[in-house]
DNA sequence: CGCGTGATTGAAATTTATCAAATCGCGTGG
DNA sequence: CCACGCGATTTGATAAATTTCAATCACGCG
């Protein structure tokens, strides 16, 4: 694979006030760039797969990706959905644990392991960083297990739905009614981020769209036109 | 809440080669050493619960405790199982999102918040254990989010079996058939760490006793005479 | 305009939960 | 030392939720 990699310059970069690099002095950017490059990925693409050898690891810049892990029989959950700013890969270790997909077109600001191992015990302003990250990261794995352990199918629905407005609204933006969400992944990518079949899935969205909570406007397209009550459906901790 | 607690020497520690503390230099663990303090907890009490401010982190040192997170209906998930040498609570955040209980008798070493933020400044090898540590939590919540979403109740009791003898007992020790493993918690516990009911646990528990995979010894006591047919229940990945 | 992929709908099967009752394990007091 | 009692566990019958299998529908594209 030599797809064509390259180098911006971060002043431009859209997600330098939340990725790993977010805490970074001037300087330390520099050591930063100089060991970076974009690679581009096409969406659908595979990224990495469970077990593999990955020598860098990266911020997502832009696109959706997910990590996954399976089962022999073909049985996938997702694990993972990375937005950008996160961070994938694992310092310090060479092989990755899981599958990892570009969702979308992705743009990945990759940083050599070698390099970066060093970096992160040299600047202590990108390990800290990356450890609130994966507290934040930790967080909503927690979150996630009692969705997959204890929610309906219902809830589970209607909590992903509260996720992609929490996710890509603005706040303020809540309480002009009625919100409007696109969402990123097909419905067979909903179901192994909920633990369900796409059937259910199916069935599940139009159950709350007959019941008025939401209403779909194409495949990829929601409205809710009362964000508190789509809430209410999620059994909420949400 | 007006416990005793005490300090003890480090040197006597046994979970000091894998606790947070592991990396650290002599003068290192004296700092530590000066803000720590030891706290008995008995088995069943609650250590935090979910979204109380917690004023302190710490290590566990003896016995196992428990992370969970519930819905307002009372479904109960379990998101964390802590064992000696794990680390409890988030540095540079004053509550915490999940429950924590005592499952048994519980020895914790615990560091005052404030004084703790500052030796994670300080101490590079503090910092770097302790984001290790969060990488390890985050691969077995992975596996564990797969279990939740993706796994029968059976494989999902073979997975929890093998992951309980992976956890207690030394690798050369399986070659010796058969294992015997001590579960740590109640059918209860084993039912919100598997997203199950009682029942389910139970039944499930029987029909691996009855198809020879497993014997059960007491409440508390699993024989597993073929370890590895045990694992094949398991779905792999364990 | 037909094809193909992704999504929805329907009917039946399966898994797991729920409700109810019996039994077990174990510590305690006689 | 043994009967008693209580909580934990197991077992049974039934109900509910979700999956599975099968068919149809919708839409973008060549």
């Amino acid at each position: 694979m030599k797809e064509s990699t390259f180098k911006v310059d971060c002043s431009y970069c859209p997600i330098k006030h939340r990725a790993v690099c977010a805490r970074c002095e001037p300087d330390e950017l520099e050591i930063l760039n100089e060991i970076k490059y974009y690679k581009p990925v096409a969406a659908g693409e595979t990224v990495a797969l469970s077990g593999e050898r990955v020598d860098y690891v990266a911020s997502v810049v832009s696109g959706v990706a997910s990590l996954s892990k399976s089962l022999e029989d073909g049985r996938t959950q997702m694990v993972g959905l990375v937005l950008p700013s996160d961070f994938i890969g694992r310092p310090g270790r060479e092989t990755i644990a899981h599958d990892v997909t570009a969702v979308t077109d992705l743009t990945l600001c990759c940083f050599h392991r070698k390099p970066f191992d060093k970096i992160l015990e040299e600047l202590p302003h990108v390990r800290e960083r990356l450890l609130e990250m994966m507290f934040d990261e930790m967080d909503a794995a927690r979150d996630w297990m009692l969705l997959l352990g204890r929610k309906t199918a219902r809830e589970k629905i209607a909590s992903f739905l509260v996720l992609m407005v929490n996710r890509s609204t603005l706040p303020k933006e809540l309480f002009i009614a009625p919100v409007r969400v696109d969402l990123p992944i097909s419905r067979d990518a909903i179901a192994n981020f909920l633990g369900l079949t796409i059937e259910t899935v199916s069935r599940q969205l139009t159950a709350l769209r007959k019941d008025g909570i939401i209403s779909l406007e194409g495949n990829r397209e929601v409205i809710i036109p009362d964000f508190q009550a789509l809430k209410d459906e999620a059994g909420l901790s949400d």
